[in-house]
DNA sequence: ACACCGGGTATTGTATACAATAGAATCAAT
DNA sequence: ATTGATTCTATTGTATACAATACCCGGTGT
């Protein structure tokens, strides 16, 4: 079985789930298009019942809207969300880091020291794409270290959204280097506990990123 | 047809979903209860598809998690979620009190001071459940206004999450006139279009709002 | 030419049937 | 009595069948 759809998730539904949002987020889909669920299933080679459930997943993430009885449409992102969404994630990712150095386990600082290491490791090989993967990691780890159901679940949800557009900010002349040298500097301040001082050079890492992001998007 | 679930929303599911979270949100189903698909259905009358869809839903929200072959249980909502979700906005409604000023039209301004003349004539009435619900719209308009995918889709589902206790927090005596002045406070700046001042006594009517729930929490 | 009606098609909405799985209960062997 | 295998049951996972709806398109009357 596992014909078609891809391995990863664990039940269909959630296999579709995750294929088809990162097909609208790499723009295999875009704004406007409609997802017909017999012919997703087809495509697939399921029935259209987990195609459904992934469907209403989307919606909920408002990536897709539907008109019943009409059809689903994929949403899309326009350059104004990818904007509010950085606005956004300066303000919690402050919020995050204050938190997450009041709780975060000697465990988890530690791993936290490694991945910034991998970083610095695939940033000299150039492998921006792996460098992308741990930077998810990175901050997904501080997001769980804060052990808040709330926060976690908003940026979380926000990483992937701007997973792709993130990564190829990565991709700019220097960025990769500038980027690793904010990611050591929030090591740091975790590591001495220090929440002002984290919550200040997140918050710079985001802006900047969100720089870089504006940046790139006039060229 | 509408047999027993309760009219309101579109279609079968959406109603489905919203009786469950409401249902959830008030404590009928407790942290750790597992829902049946087929026992909910029979309940309702209708068959398990609506069902199933409704709670993949919920499992997207973090209101219930789901065990493959086994079952769903209900999540629930600690204080310490609510006492997060409280911090988390007073970052947001922030950002939300700065970006729905500038972008805010004279009709919507128009509205926004229409539902706080509602508010104090429930008010004085003591029909505080009607003030409650004139509440949610006062915020909902708020993030409308924002004209932000991202942030509306935050702040909305928050509110759902915090609406009964809200609503509990403005029955404390002197709550509702204390929150009815804030409210005519931020009018004031909205009109005046001072999102500096916006900002301030947006967060201010937050926080007060929170330090409310925490008094009363302690009762 | 134009408005109106009616049927046909595409699509989703809902119900039901069947498969797979996990866990509990039973029972036999040691 | 304990352990291990085995059957049984509850529950979800998936597929399919049928119903309802919206929209397109062609025909018809004026």
């Amino acid at each position: 079985m596992k014909r078609g759809v891809g391995q990863g998730g664990y039940s269909l539904r959630e296999k579709i789930f995750l294929k088809l949002r990162q097909d609208i987020l790499d723009g295999k889909y875009k704004a406007g298009d409609s997802l017909v669920e017999l012919k997703l299933a087809e495509e697939m080679g399921v029935s259209r019942t987990p195609v459904r459930e992934a469907i209403r997943q989307l919606e909920l993430e408002g990536l897709v809207f539907s008109i019943p009885n009409k059809g689903v449409f994929v949403e899309g992102i326009t350059s104004q969300d990818i904007e509010d969404i950085y606005a956004i994630r300066e303000c919690m990712e402050g919020l995050a880091a204050r938190w997450a150095i009041e709780r975060m386990d000697d465990q988890s600082l530690k791993e936290l020291e490694n991945l910034c290491e991998l970083m610095e490791f695939y940033t000299g090989k150039g492998d921006l794409d792996r460098v992308g993967e741990l930077n998810s990691e990175f901050h997904d780890l501080i997001f769980e270290s804060t052990k808040s159901k709330p926060l976690k679940q908003i940026l979380s949800d926000f990483q992937y959204y701007i997973g792709n557009i993130r990564l190829a900010s990565l991709k700019s002349p220097g960025r990769a280097e500038q980027s690793l040298n904010e990611h050591k500097a929030i090591v740091e301040a975790f590591k001495d506990r220090d929440a002002e001082r984290g919550e200040r050079v997140l918050v710079e890492h985001i802006r900047n990123t969100r720089r870089n992001y504006e940046k790139m998007r006039k060229d």
